[in-house]
DNA sequence: TATTATT
């Protein structure tokens, strides 16, 4: 056997390894070294977004030798943090290795007191438990809810039949509630949900099926545009490639999550109704103002990467985007008192469903640039809705880029008419 | 009451 042969082969029951908490600055190269002290890697790969290449801060690892896996793991497992985490790195089977993701537990209705240890405690009856973890946020206050894996279905079974509903933990509101842990579609779908109360999306109208699908595509079609544009928000960015995932759903799958939980929906303040500061921070619509194209012309996709990360990862808490929206269009409104409405930044939009107000065709319009005007026709008389309305940006190219995003836009049985505002006269017939 | 991630 050659040294080539031997060295690019692995053992036939080798296991592959989920590496997680790991900087998402660390790519293969560095995380190399980390690894190859406990013996030869076949693969190691870092696990990245496939729409956006974006670092998802985990890897898979397999050794050539079952052996080196199992030390590695032994080793490292909880066991060190690597620079910049919170968490300990996890080195353990991938999910791939171990088929059948039903024996995995979602436990809610803890106290806050519960440790992962008395959780692990009142499981370990039912079988061998492989992960007990209470949920945490940061500052390290339990959540409320543990996941509880065990060896086998029979035993997380065994489990549920006994424990659901079972009791009522001091300073929980209501019985322990046992059950498996959601698949990854349902994650996915509660990830979504996440991102789009975020963005403020999830309105009625919004949640329309069909309008879901037709606005994601408009998006989708704008990603391309991030290598080019440095105008394109990155949270509006990282959503539509969230929603995209989510227009991939099935509907039943979608109305059995978004029926569970559109009850409170966020109503955006109303543009008239908050007050403009005097002196307004210097912020934009979607906090990236007025980013200039790089004089040689090259894609700020650096930038645009850099911001997304953070607008969608962040720990620290991150503005609504709406109302960071509103923000930068009072800022806007104090810089040029008078209408900023230089040509070719309007735009025209008709056939507005009726329940649009001003506030949704500035949610529909914000992921094509810095909107500094949104505005919806009312009927005097009746307060309804015109089905037309403006959308002001603070460039053309963001106009262009709305207008081909949306224009024939279906939603319900009709389509968005989207143009630039006639310069002069808005009352020619169109 | 849903994690920090699973090609």
């Amino acid at each position: 056997v050659s040294e080539y042969v031997y060295f690019s082969m692995k053992e036939p029951d080798a296991i592959k390894l989920f590496i997680g908490q790991i900087p998402r600055n660390l790519e293969e190269k560095d995380l190399k070294p980390i690894f190859e002290q406990f013996g030869k890697i076949y693969e190691l790969t870092v696990i990245k977004d496939k729409y956006t290449g974006m670092h998802k801060g985990c890897a898979f690892l397999t050794y050539c030798a079952r052996e080196s896996a199992l030390k590695a793991q032994n080793a490292l497992h909880e066991q060190k943090t690597l620079p910049g985490m919170n968490r300990p790195i996890q080195v353990k089977p991938a999910d791939s290795e171990s088929r059948g993701e039903d024996r995995k537990l979602f436990v809610g209705m803890l106290g806050k007191q519960q440790t992962d240890a008395d959780v692990r405690k009142m499981f370990e009856p039912f079988g061998s438990i492989e992960e007990c973890t209470v949920l945490r946020g940061p500052d390290g206050t339990s959540k409320g809810c543990a996941f509880v894996k065990f060896q086998s279905n029979a035993e997380a079974q065994a489990a549920i039949n006994a424990l659901h509903g079972s009791r009522t933990l001091p300073g929980a509101s209501s019985s322990l509630v046992v059950k498996f842990a959601d698949s990854e579609k349902e994650r996915g779908l509660r990830r979504m949900q996440q991102v789009a109360s975020q963005l403020g999306v999830i309105s009625p109208m919004t949640l329309h099926l069909g309008a879901y699908n037709a606005y994601t595509q408009a998006l989708m079609q704008q990603q391309a545009l991030v290598a080019q544009s440095a105008y394109l928000s990155p949270v509006a960015t990282v959503a539509a490639v969230q929603m995209q995932q989510l227009a991939a759903l099935n509907p039943s799958e979608i109305n059995a999550l978004t029926l569970k939980s559109s009850a409170g929906t966020s109503t955006p303040p109303s543009i008239a109704a908050t007050p403009v500061p005097a002196l307004p921070p210097p912020i934009a619509v979607n906090s990236y103002p007025s980013v200039p194209a790089p004089p040689n012309g090259q894609p700020a996709t650096e930038t645009l990467y850099t911001n997304g990360v953070h607008a969608y990862q962040a720990q620290s808490p991150v503005l609504d985007p709406l109302q960071q929206a509103y923000t930068g269009m009072q800022h806007y409104t104090a810089t040029y008192p008078a209408a900023y409405s230089p040509e070719g930044c309007n735009i025209f939009i008709y056939h507005l469903p009726q329940e649009f107000t001003d506030s949704e065709i500035l949610q529909m319009f914000l992921p094509f640039g810095n909107v500094i005007s949104a505005k919806v026709f009312v009927d005097r008389a009746t307060n309804q809705s015109k089905c037309f309305g403006f959308v002001s940006f603070d460039n053309p190219s963001s106009a262009q880029t709305a207008i081909q995003a949306m224009n024939g836009f279906q939603i319900g049985m009709k389509r968005l008419k989207v143009q630039l505002k006639r310069p002069k006269d808005a009352n020619r017939p169109y």
